[in-house]
DNA sequence: CCATTGACTTGAACGTGTTCAAGACGGGGG
DNA sequence: CCCCCGTCTTGAACACGTTCAAGTCAATGG
C-alpha cells in the first residue's frame, strides 16, 4: 500500500471514529481522547488531519450531501410537477437528515457563526453549497414551469436559501418524525409555486425584480464555480 | 445595606465585569478567571450566580433591548407612516447594536441553537422575544396602513422573523457601518409594505391566508404574555 | 548498507469552562 | 453570649480542546 492510502486510511478512521461515537453520544459528550482511541490513534494525530473537533463535521456533512444528492436523483426523475419535485427534494432532506436529527442539531448552530468554517456562507462551505444549489437549479430546470426569465436564473439560489429556513425550522423541531417540519415544507411548496407563477403578472413584476436585483446586489451569487456544477452535472444529468 | 441589595450588588458587579471585558477583548478571549478577577469575586461565586459563561450574555441581550426599545420610541413617535416606522426601528436597531458588532457577532451563533438558553425560541428568551414583538406591534398600530384583518394580528410576529433574518444578515456583516444590510433594510422595507398592501387585492389575499393559518398552525403564535405586553406598553404607550 | 530528509505519529503539558467540598458570614433562638 | 442554619463565597481540582517538542518511519541518495 502506498504512503498516500496509509495517509488516507488513517483520516477515513479517524472521521469514521468521530461519525460513530457522535451518533452514539452526540457531539458534545464526545471527547477528542475518545475519538483517538476508537481510531487507534493518539490524540495530536487527530489534530494533524483535522484543524479542530469542528473540522470533523465537515465528514459528517459531505457523507450527508451525497446521500441527498443520490436521494434527489430518484425523485426528480419521477416527476416533472414543479411543486412534487421541490417538496420530493425537500422530504428527501428529511428523510437522510433523520437518523442524525439528535446530534446534529447540536452543532448545526454553527450555521450561524460567521467565523466558524462550518457556516453554509463560509469559504469552506463553497463547494457543499453549490451542490446544493445545482440540486435546486435541476429542481428548476427539470420542471414545466414558465418563470420570470430573471427570477429562473436566481431561483435556485432562492430555493437553497428556502431550505435554509427548513432546515433552521428542522433543527429546533421536537416533534416526531419531524412532522412539523413536513408540515412546514407541505404547506409551502404549494405557497411557492403559486408566488413563483405570479411572479409574471402585472401586479407583481415590480416586487419580482426587486428580490432579484437586490439577491444580486447582496453578492449571494457565488462565483460560477464551473468545476462543481461540472461534477454534480456528471451525477445529476442522468435524471 | 440588607442581604438582598448586597446580593444585587454582587450579580450587577459579575455582569457589568463581564460586559466590559466582552467589549473590550471579546467574547472568546475573555475568560471567567478575568471576569472574576474585574468583579473582585471567586470563580465559583459567578458560578453561584450565573449557569454558565453563556448565561453572562443575557445581561448583555436585556441592556441591548431597553436601548433599543428607547431608541424606537423616538422613532414612532416621529411618523405614522408604516414604511418609514419598521426602516426607523430597524435602523434603530443597528445603531444600537453597533458597537458590539465584532464580539456581538461571536455568540448570535447561539440563535440557531436549540438547546442554548440564548436561542430567541427558547422558554428563556421569551421576555425579551415578548418584548421585541410588542415593539412590531407599536410599529403596525400606530401606522396609517389598512391591513387585512388576519393579517393584521400576525405581523408583529412576522415582523419579528424579519428582524432575526436581518440581524443574521448583519452578524454576517463585515461592511463598514454595517453598509450591506442597511442596504438590505432600505430594499426590503419598501417591499414589505407593498406587499403588505396588496394583501388585500384579489391575487394575494388567498396566499396570505395561507401564510397566516401556517403560522398559526405552527405555534410561532406565543401565549398572551400579557404582563409583559402591559410593562413594555407602559413604555412605548406613551409614544 | 548507512545517512538524511520530510512526512507522519506520539502523549505530556497548557489554558479554559465548570464543579464541589469546605469555609465565612449573619441573623435568630436559646 | 453562644450555637445553629441557611445563604453566600472561596479556590483547588477536574475534564476537555488544543499545542508542541520529540520521536518513528519510509523513501531517497550516496
Amino acid at each position: 500500500m502506498s504512503a498516500g492510502g496509509r495517509v488516507e486510511q488513517t483520516r477515513a478512521q479517524i472521521v469514521e471514529a468521530a461519525l460513530r461515537l457522535f451518533a452514539e453520544r452526540g457531539y458534545e459528550r464526545t471527547t477528542m481522547r475518545a475519538i483517538a482511541d476508537e481510531a487507534h490513534v493518539a490524540v495530536g494525530n487527530a489534530y494533524y488531519y483535522f484543524g479542530s473537533k469542528e473540522h470533523l463535521i465537515q465528514g459528517f456533512y459531505d457523507q450527508m450531501q451525497r446521500q441527498h444528492m443520490a436521494a434527489s436523483e430518484a425523485v426528480l426523475a419521477g416527476t416533472t410537477n414543479f411543486a412534487d419535485r421541490l417538496s420530493g427534494v425537500m422530504h428527501a432532506w428529511l428523510d437522510v437528515a433523520a437518523p442524525y436529527h439528535e446530534f446534529a442539531a447540536q452543532f448545526f448552530k454553527n450555521a450561524a457563526d460567521p467565523s466558524s468554517p462550518l457556516s453554509p456562507f463560509s469559504e469552506g462551505s463553497a463547494a457543499a453549497r453549490d451542490g446544493a444549489v445545482s440540486v435546486m437549479r435541476h429542481v428548476v430546470d427539470g420542471a414545466d414551469l414558465s418563470v420570470d426569465r430573471e427570477l429562473r436564473a436566481a431561483l435556485p439560489e432562492l430555493l437553497w436559501l428556502y431550505q435554509m429556513g427548513i432546515v433552521l425550522c428542522w433543527v429546533h423541531d421536537a416533534s416526531s418524525g419531524a412532522r412539523r417540519t413536513r408540515m412546514l415544507i407541505d404547506r409551502t411548496v404549494p405557497l411557492a409555486e403559486r408566488i413563483i407563477r405570479l411572479s409574471r403578472s402585472r401586479l407583481l413584476r415590480g416586487p419580482t425584480r426587486d428580490v432579484v436585483s437586490l439577491l444580486g446586489d447582496l453578492g449571494l451569487r457565488f462565483a460560477d464555480a464551473g468545476h462543481i456544477v461540472g461534477r454534480e452535472a456528471a451525477i445529476l444529468g442522468r435524471i
